[in-house]
DNA sequence: TCCTTATTGCGACTGGTTTCCATTACCAAC
DNA sequence: GTTGGTAATGGAAACCAGTCGCAATAAGGA
């Protein structure tokens, strides 16, 4: 219900445990890159990230993101977002629960669904080899609707 | 039939043709290139088909490749492998059809499927959303049937 | 409060990729 | 077969996202 509302101090507070099961400590930074990230309803780079601190005030360093966010995805509150090559691309879970990407060639749009039929065919594949699996992306790109009624050209290739 | 023996010339014909139809040239660099992807039935680095054609007396430069890969990508003779972080890993096309990817988070073995369901679910949900699908690329990270049998311990997340 | 040790900032450093530019090689037209 | 206009190439320098080393700082349990 308002799963939404909380989910930034939801967040920071399993932020928090998750920082005590490693003896980690939880610090003035951190707060503010949860904070930021679960505010955020987007798609962000870690040099979005950092310039939204920055703007706010927050005086940490772009080491320091680098060093926090790979903590903050094997927390399990933020994941990678699927990309062309090497993305820097993440996105917040709690609130925005997995999905994958339809991403227009076009106007770079991007459009998240979720289908079970895919998931459930993604899990029988894995029992069939015998796979156990732990996460997985799936993007494909194309041209939107939008795009394709602008210029009723067709695309060419598959 | 003999689709697999003549994939390097068909390869190298389908490739002349697209860069005859940008005005672009057919040079001993790029034959070489052709030649030794389709000679390769695997995933391959920039780097690995560098020392590959190295070892083959090739003297093309490492900046030649970075130039011509991106257009065997566009002419669709070849492939970039889904992989978690900056991947340089691709893969041709010719008698190597479209498959997606589980990718053993232990000993980072790579299986390669195909599923018709996925492929159909992928196409469904295209179709809700007005999308032209052009590509698209699926890994599923997780732990083998290998590894799991030789560590009989549960991993951890879903 | 004290003390151990995790965390941080900064600059140096890295490896992969791109860019520059002078030289070489295609290839279509004579 | 020669020529000429361009595409292609190699090598070095530049770029860039990320990583590392280290001295200074700050959590947070005792
Ligand atoms: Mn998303
Ligand atoms: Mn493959
Ligand atoms: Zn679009
Ligand atoms: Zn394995």
């Amino acid at each position: 219900m308002n799963s939404k509302k909380n989910a930034p101090a939801d967040a920071l507070d399993t932020f928090a445990r998750f920082l005590q099961d490693r003896g980690l400590r939880m610090t003035r930074d951190r707060r503010a890159i949860i904070r930021q990230v679960f505010e955020v309803h987007a798609h962000f780079t870690m040099d979005d990230l950092f310039i939204a601190l920055r703007l706010k005030g927050e005086r940490l360093s772009k080491t320091t993101l680098y060093r926090n966010l790979p903590l903050l995805v094997e927390s399990g509150l933020i994941r990678r977002v699927p990309g062309e090559s090497s993305d820097g691309r993440f996105e917040h879970v709690l609130g925005h629960p997995h999905h994958d990407h339809l991403i227009c060639l076009e106007c770079g749009r991007e459009i998240e669904f979720s289908c079970t039929d895919l998931e459930t065919a993604q899990d029988n594949i894995c029992r069939r080899y015998g796979f156990h699996p732990v996460w997985h992306r799936l993007g494909i790109w194309g041209y939107c609707r939008r795009c394709r009624a602008r210029r009723s050209v067709k695309p060419k290739e598959r």
